[in-house]
Parts: C-alpha cells; sequence; structure tokens
DNA sequence: GTGGTCTAGACCACA
DNA sequence: GTGGTCTAGACCACC
C-alpha cells in the first residue's frame, strides 16, 4: 500500500515519485526490474491519484534517468539514483 | 536449457532471439543444421513461451537472413550473423 | 460420402483422384476454392484408405496442374481438368 | 468495408496486405497519414479476421518499408510501394 | 482510444 | 513429427 497526503503542499505526483524513488534506493526494486504497472500503482494508493498523475510521476522518474517505458513490457528501473539529498 | 527472464525489459521473443543467435555465431549450430523445433525450444524454455511468441522470435532471425523455415521440416540456418554489436 | 472398391482393379488413390476431378470438372469444387482436407477425405472415404494414399491422389491431380498445396491452407484448385479422355 | 476470401488460396495476411498497398499505392492513404486503426480493420473486415492476423499483415508492410507503427497514435505511411508487380 | 507483447489453443500441408 | 496459418482473448505503456 502506498501512503500519500493530499492535503500536503509536497503535490501528489513528487509523493508518488519520492515513494518509487525510495524502493528504487532500498533495492526494493532492484535495477532490471519491472516497477508496478499505471493500474497496479492505481490500485496501491487506494485510487488517491488518477492514471494521469501517476505517469506524471513515472516522467520525473524517467527524467532522473532512473526508468525507462517499454512498449508491452512496463517501467523499467535501470539505474540507481545518486546519493539522497541529505545533509548537504 | 535456455533461460530467459519474463519480467526483464527485452521482451521474450528478442531474448530467444539472441540467445539462438549467439548459438549460430559460435558455431554450435553450423550454416545448414537444424535448429531445435519450436516444440523443442517450448520445452527448452521451461516452457516460459508459448510457440507463438518462438515463431516471433524466429521472424527476427529471419528477417536477420540467418535462418529460413522449411515445410514439414525445421528451421535451418543458413547465414552466419554479421560482426556482434562490437564492444568498442 | 466417397464411395471407393477396395477390390476394383483401379488403385485405390487413382478412384480418389478421378472422384476429385469430377467434382472439380463439374464446378462443384471451383477454380480457387479450397479441397477437403486430408483428414475430411479420410473421414468421407469412410477411413477405406489412408492419408498417405490420399495425398499420392492429391499428387496426381498436382501432377495435372489441377490443384496446388498452400501451407497451412489447404490445397486448392487452380485449373479445370481438360476435356475428359471420352469418346477418342 | 474489407472483403476477403477464408477459402482463398492466399493467406487472409496477405489477401489484407494487398488491400492496403492498394489504396496507400492509389494515394487514397497518403504519405503521413494514418492507416485504420487496427480495431478499425477488424470492423472493415467483419471480423473475418482477429487482431493477431491483422497485425501480421502490417508486420508484411512494414518488412516492405512501407508503414510504421507509432506508440499509442497508429500505424503511418512512410513511402509508395515499388512498382506493382507489371502485367508485362 | 492506440499499438506492442504474450498466451494457449486450433487446423492445415508436408515429410 | 515439422512449420505455417489463425483465433480470441489478455495485459502493458502511451496518447
Amino acid at each position: 500500500m502506498i501512503e500519500l497526503d493530499r492535503d500536503a503542499m509536497t503535490p501528489m505526483y513528487v509523493q508518488l515519485a519520492n515513494v518509487l524513488r525510495d524502493r528504487i534506493r532500498h533495492g526494493q526494486i532492484p535495477v532490471g526490474r519491472r516497477l508496478p504497472s499505471q493500474s497496479e500503482l492505481e490500485a496501491e494508493t487506494g485510487g488517491a491519484v488518477s492514471r494521469r498523475t501517476i505517469k506524471t510521476a513515472l516522467e520525473v522518474l524517467a527524467d532522473e534517468g532512473l526508468v525507462q517505458g517499454v512498449q508491452g513490457k512496463g517501467v523499467f528501473v535501470i539505474a540507481l539514483p545518486a546519493n539522497p539529498p541529505a545533509s548537504e
């Protein structure tokens, strides 16, 4: 289950991207593996976000070079995130 | 045994085509010889792919001019692959 | 139903070829149409002939240029027979 | 409406490819335009062929370099066919 | 909505 | 047995 806060300052798609990025960082979805499908993510969030929002979140991760979509197969992890923007 | 990864980014039929192309390249199946039959390939993959998908893989190799199907006989190697996509 | 006479002088495959040639001549199977499949012919003859014999009959018609097999589709009429060797 | 003959010698997917190639040749679908979608083609043929078979027909045209599929958009004409198999 | 991937069967001629 | 044809579905990302 993915918990998102509709009333938070952070946009839903950023929240979702953050959740997925963390999963990737912590190896819950290793490089080369598929992310949950858009439908699965929609279900995992309890329908809190639309498919359009999910797509936006995935675009964020794609822009970061972390994931890549493949027609008919799914969205795949292709790299680990850089160090978390932690205590710099 | 042929190991395919259903959850990989690469479509199953491309994975299978890659495996067979390598076998041809390395002379494990010389020019003029028959490939394993579609049923045998289905078994070799542990039933990971259907015959239709196997056919798609063979179509890839046929499009590359490497193999050719003969009615009631099998699929035969008719040429060696061009140089592997070099690691230059 | 196709009636063949096992005890006739004429070989079974010739008898069968004759039956089929007549059907073609009389337009029961027009040019461009498919003949009954080998299995269907086997059934039509009540199992009186083996598939090998059926194939031989079809080869006769193919040699006469009347029919042509197509992989995965069937055997097709491609021409009408010449005048029957009647009262020459 | 697209008329296909299930019982013809020519495979259904070849018949369909021929129809579409003619449409392209005669400018009914100009270069750069989209072909009817796979679902539309399924309907145009009166459901005579499955989507998989339609795809096979489109693969034929793609192999000839006439069309190209675009994800989520459709299949587009990218070139005119070479001279028709002349009646010389 | 679109095309791309994949399944699990069927029937066919041919060897 | 073999490969070639075809079906009637499914799920996926993408638009």
